[in-house]
DNA sequence: TTGTAAGCGTTATCAG
DNA sequence: CTGATAACGCTTACAA
């Protein structure tokens, strides 16, 4: 692909100097006197050289780029995590290689072969849960990583993300304050999402704390659409007794359960209310009322590069880091509903 | 980062081959007795055998990479268009290398050099707006590229989008024909972005075929936001007389208008049209009377990577593709606008 | 079909 | 501070 294009030797020559220092000129400018510096500058000006990463990279271990193995740019969520991942990390020279499954453990494997083999210098995961080969095969290359999203609680992989069942739990102890006792929850899938069943969990355990229990059909689980959603809230809606208060796992699923109600005519909150996670800075359009949990989607980006180029720089770094999600509650979702039993409400995420 | 990781000469020696048989056995399976092959493949899968991308590239010029040069990821719309891509790409084992610019011609040149200097096979780019220096640098590298989103006018570049300025006019006309007279227009920011400044020119157009003018103060250009719509809208709605249609360039823009409109109680559509381009299914939701462009994403990112896979394979290619936008008009802003001048319309996009 | 050997364009080591 | 020179791991003529 360089087909033509100058090289280092080219610039050298240009230059009066060896390839030797035309390269140290380039890449350590401090090692070189500023003479012959400007002099080589100036060549690889005038000849518009590109240096050839891949030459680079085989002779100096190194390829400048970070690795990104996601489960889709479809949603908002990871799409601005991974913008703000892939600017930090532009500014400090490196370039994203970015892989997504699709919620698919055999893809994934896939993927971060993939990544590993073209050279990732390192690589972000999402969430904790992942096959073992590829745990494997990162301590094999010696590859750095981090997991973002979630935080492991074997403390064996270095993490940056937030306590996803905590979170749950505070936003299903409001919606109890708020005098709700029947509750339903649109649930992403469980299956390879160590996020989705860790709310999960904390919707249970927040109502245990109460003396509620869950029933099954009380959760349903449906893939992240805004039609799922839809779905999923016209079902619970039906059940009898109906929810007063639904949890959604996350917001696109939040959105269609809120589309729904407008269809139907339900008033979000007051007839529901709903809580939510992730982005929902359309949702609490769509019901102003709405109290979500407020995800750090950019930190989580940003540290994320920083830690992975602290540690490729032989920094300190810190192996755990939990960010901090914000509980937001917005109208007045208050106290009318705890006098009457409310209509249903939905917490969001 | 390949230390203590096995290399092709370990495989080659455990098959008891010589190095170029194990390579060959391994790209070109064809090339060798089907006996070695499974001796070479027995011995790669034992030893966890992952390729040095970085060597391969060298050796080979080529890096099985793409690269993909975008405005931002915050927008949904491109987002889907790169998910698209990437899951496109992957298929025939290419990786996609990801830089974005902010809008900002500098950071985009700046990316791109990157790109090529990690060796990227191919580039996709959104839109016809880029430096010179971008398409001398492709040049010199012999770098395959491909303009998405829009159509070149010059024919000097390959490219695989939509007439942006025809689905503007489209969306304009239909407003004309419902009766709409007094126009507004909130336009991102036209530095940069010929999506937008067609986009614009397209209700110009429309507009002055019916002996209309836009004048200066009935368009709004904003960054993308929802804040910036929502204002641009309180701006549009207070000046006299008010518009009874709005033309928003962007999604982003429309939900931020929709916004305002819900906040100040005007109706959407009835004392309100709105039209729109791009992604429009929240939005929709927000005005179910939504009348919008739907812009072709996925198939803007798969029909890009076909493009540049074909390419490099050395297969033909079209080198100038339209894909079409539909028009899509939601319930009823029919007829009752067209007797009474209806409250103001947007066209959204 | 397989092996030998010469690169691919940089960086790193080691003298000078 | 600068210059030879040997890697880096793989592909690919060319020969056998």
């Amino acid at each position: 692909m360089n087909r033509g294009a100058p090289k280092l030797s080219d610039v050298a020559r240009m230059a009066g100097v060896s390839p030797a220092t035309a390269s140290r000129a380039l890449s350590t400018p401090g090692r070189v006197r500023p003479e012959t510096r400007a002099r080589v500058d100036h060549a690889a000006r005038l000849l518009g050289y590109v240096p050839h990463g891949a030459a680079r990279a085989l002779a100096s271990q190194r390829s400048r780029m970070i690795g990104a193995v996601i489960p889709t740019l479809d949603n908002a969520i990871f799409a601005n995590s991974v913008n703000a991942l892939q600017g930090t990390l532009a500014e400090s020279g490196y370039t994203l290689l970015l892989g997504s499954h699709a919620y698919n453990p055999v893809t994934e494997l896939q993927v971060t072969r993939e990544l590993i083999e073209r050279g990732a210098d390192g690589i972000v995961f999402v969430g904790t849960d992942h096959d073992p080969q590829i745990y494997r095969m990162l301590a094999t290359f010696r590859t750095p990583y981090v997991l973002i999203w979630s935080l492991d609680p074997s403390g064996r992989h270095p993490c940056i993300g937030f306590n996803n069942r905590d979170a749950a739990i505070r936003v299903t102890r409001h919606l109890l304050d708020l005098g709700h006792r029947r509750f339903g929850v649109i649930s992403g899938l469980t299956a390879h999402n160590d996020r989705v069943r860790e709310r999960l969990a904390g919707v249970r355990d927040a109502l245990r704390a109460r003396g509620l229990e869950l029933s099954p059909q009380a959760v349903v689980e449906r893939p992240y659409s805004f039609a799922s959603g839809q779905q999923a809230m016209r079902e619970l809606m039906g059940r009898r007794p109906s929810p007063t208060a639904v949890v959604c796992i996350n917001d696109v699923l939040a959105i269609g359960a809120i589309i729904e109600c407008r269809a139907a005519g339900i008033d979000v909150p007051g007839d529901v209310s709903i809580t939510g996670f992730d982005d929902m800075e359309i949702s609490a359009q769509l019901a102003p009322g709405l109290t979500t949990m407020r995800v750090p989607t950019v930190e989580l980006g940003r540290a994320a590069a920083t830690y992975l180029l602290d540690r490729l720089a032989g920094r300190e770094v810190a192996t755990f880091t939990e960010l901090p999600v914000e509980l937001v509650v917005r109208g007045s979702t208050g106290s009318p509903q705890l006098e009457s039993p409310p209509g249903p409400q939905h917490a969001v995420r």
